[in-house]
DNA sequence: ACTTATGCATTAGTTTCTTATGTATTGATA
DNA sequence: TATCAATACATAAGAAACTAATGCATAAGT
């Protein structure tokens, strides 16, 4: 599990590139899918999640379909048109800024080389 | 220049692990070293670094010397035995942390894979 | 003389998170 | 069949950590 001030900042390129990749999901399958798929280590609380949607979709880089199962709700969310080119911004945005820390931490201690096999 | 909230909660990964590497520094310095060896794409302010000095002092992560140069007063900072530590273990952290993410992200595009050369 | 760089620092305001709480339906199980 | 866990949405008070601005002072360049 990650201290949460990693997570903070990458939240909303984790919910754009799970909707570039997978079309559509709502609220709660996300934060299953995100437990899962980093086995526990990164964990999306609902009071953050929630939030990041209602802003991402107020500015226009998700809409929303609404779905009832049984009685319930579900609110499914997809990219708009602005937000899928967002999605590809944020993901190469992360990897960059991911690849200049390594720079800048580098020197510490030896770290494997990316190479394209 | 990346958004800030990226660089959000890897300040004291980048300040522990700059020190570990070179032994001492001041403010100042370390807002200019990490920009030239970013390549200005990650500026710290010091309304975000002087905070975290301070902080990561007041934590026993970090010890200072005073030093007079000409008439001005250069505080310079190191590791004490329990920052040098964290520092290790931030750096450890960052890492996971980026690989992590890598591969939640991984399926949108091709990424190059890590390889020992 | 004036501007930029060096070097410390604080503060008001904002963003974004955490933790807790609230409501309701559905599935599992003792 | 009562009860607990899971599913599914949401908000709200408070905390953390930042931004942008400001302040002070010395030193260096032009």
């Amino acid at each position: 599990m990650f201290p949460q001030e990693l997570v903070k900042g990458t939240l909303q390129t984790i919910v754009l590139s799970l909707l570039a990749e997978r079309g559509r999901m709502y609220g709660y399958e996300i934060t299953q899918h995100v437990k899962e798929r980093t086995a526990g280590k990164i964990q999306l609380t609902e009071g953050a999640l929630y939030p990041t949607l209602h802003k991402l979709e107020a500015d226009g880089l998700l809409a929303t379909e609404h779905e009832n199962i049984g009685k319930r709700v579900r609110k499914y969310y997809k990219l708009t048109d602005e937000g899928n080119a967002q999605a590809s911004e944020k993901v190469r945005e992360f990897r960059s800024f991911s690849q200049t820390m390594n720079d800048l931490l580098h020197s510490f201690t030896p770290q494997p080389q990316l190479s394209w096999n």
